[in-house]
DNA sequence: CGTAGGATTGAGAAATATCAATAAGTGTGG
DNA sequence: CCACACTTATTGATATTTCTCAATCCTACG
């Protein structure tokens, strides 16, 4: 595999200058990749935590339901996502992973990690990084969650949704596509279907949004920002005290 | 510094063998540990991340504001837990540090990471795995925040304490001080004070729970786990695939 | 013994859920 | 290109959960 299609080393140029010896490193952990349908399981709930993936192409969404049937969708995933790093720390997986379209992704077994925080610190420490930066994400969610009515919720998860598309894609103008239904942005946001239904309506009656299809238009992008006092995360990494090599 | 008073090295020792050289490098690390009294502010979001923190004694959490004022607390910290960690992977603090009661904590700062990762694999693997594990527990937060009800949440909150109060106190019983306010558990679990209350005389007159002072008894722990389809998440990690040193 | 913060209680309001019906899309086979 | 089946979105009416505000009660502590 050369480095042109490596995942992983596409996703990690992101936040460091790779030298050549980094990129071969990364190349050989990956497995070949694979293609999935729309609306598919790649992996369950307590399955055995083997294998992390890279996204080349789609979304998914991992979940976590419980008993009575009440589910909480965890993480929405894009290209360049790592998937299932927090189940590496566990036996077993946390969530299940399910495809929203088609999807390409990259896997590559859990024991990689070995060889990467054998080989090399200065990519150790980016993997950290990147671990507990998406911990403060959660954390922004989780205060989302606690705190914030729909209307903010869906601000939120707009703005996140869009600085996290922006990463890797610079020129990303107002205008995302949204590959969900609404009882799945209802389970992101631990609301109802029909919650999110009116909520969408309103805002969009009130300028913040503008619906067309499966895109969404963010039409105030300051206003959403205040009324979430939103932070970009994703801008604010510090690499400054990595490992040389 | 030597072992015994290492907090780096207790803490770390509930997860794996340390031979001497690890203690050495981790005790090295180490800045004097310091006091607080009860009810004051270590840091404060937007002060620059510099230095992490190890629990010695007492308790404290974590907590963001919204503009407004709506507060959420973020992670309720104990003896044992290093404070401060996601932030690492960011250039400020995004949350106030704030103590319950008279505390101690050993201080480290940020760079001692960089020691570990360069020396260090299998310590590098245990502190990323511990991040990671964090990560899945707030996966868990968030989805008691998102689907369950305040029984359901506050059953969640005293099952997740007692589970980390058991790391480190392994014949912990079925009561524990809680030495907080239910303004502050409101803040935990996204909702108010008062609804806290009502909560708690309803469990306690389920026969869930029992409250004597500051002190909290769980008379059906069972129960409970059951009610939020509780996982131990610090009894599953998994420590197979760390590099050897 | 007075005071202050915390807990409890009550009444009413707001946000969100639930249930059920209808409308609007969307893809498929003919 | 049409008609059917199916999923998704919207709407209306009502129920439930939780919040808000204000008063009162406790309890620890100076």
């Amino acid at each position: 595999m050369d480095d042109q299609s490596s995942c992983l080393v596409t996703k990690l140029s992101h936040y460091i200058t790779l030298d050549e010896t980094h990129r071969e490193q990364l190349a050989s952990l990956e497995k070949a990749e694979r293609d999935f349908e729309e609306g598919v399981e790649i992996y369950q709930n307590g399955d055995a935590a083997r294998d992390l993936y890279v996204v080349k192409r789609g979304w998914l969404f991992s979940y976590t339901d419980l008993p009575d049937g009440r589910r909480q969708i965890v993480k929405i995933h894009h290209p360049g996502d790592i998937i299932g790093f927090p189940d590496v720390a566990l036996k077993h997986m946390t969530t299940t992973l399910r495809t929203s379209e088609a999807v390409t992704l990259c896997p590559f077994p859990k024991s990689s990690l070995d060889v990467i925080l054998r080989e090399s610190p200065r990519l150790s420490a980016l993997l950290l990084s990147i671990g507990l930066r998406d911990q403060v994400v959660f954390i922004d969610l989780l205060r989302a969650m606690g705190r914030m009515k729909a209307q903010e919720r869906v601000a939120y998860m707009v703005l996140d949704l869009i600085a996290r598309l922006r990463i890797t894609n610079r020129r990303m103008t107002d205008t995302i596509r949204l590959p969900l239904t609404q009882s799945q942005i209802g389970d992101y946001l631990g609301l109802t279907n029909v919650y999110i239904s009116r909520t969408l309506i309103k805002m969009e009656e009130d300028g913040y949004i503008q619906r067309i299809g499966d895109r969404l238009r963010i039409l105030r992008e300051d206003d959403l920002a205040d009324m979430t006092d939103f932070n970009n995360r994703y801008a604010d990494m510090d690499t400054s005290w990595f490992p040389e090599n």
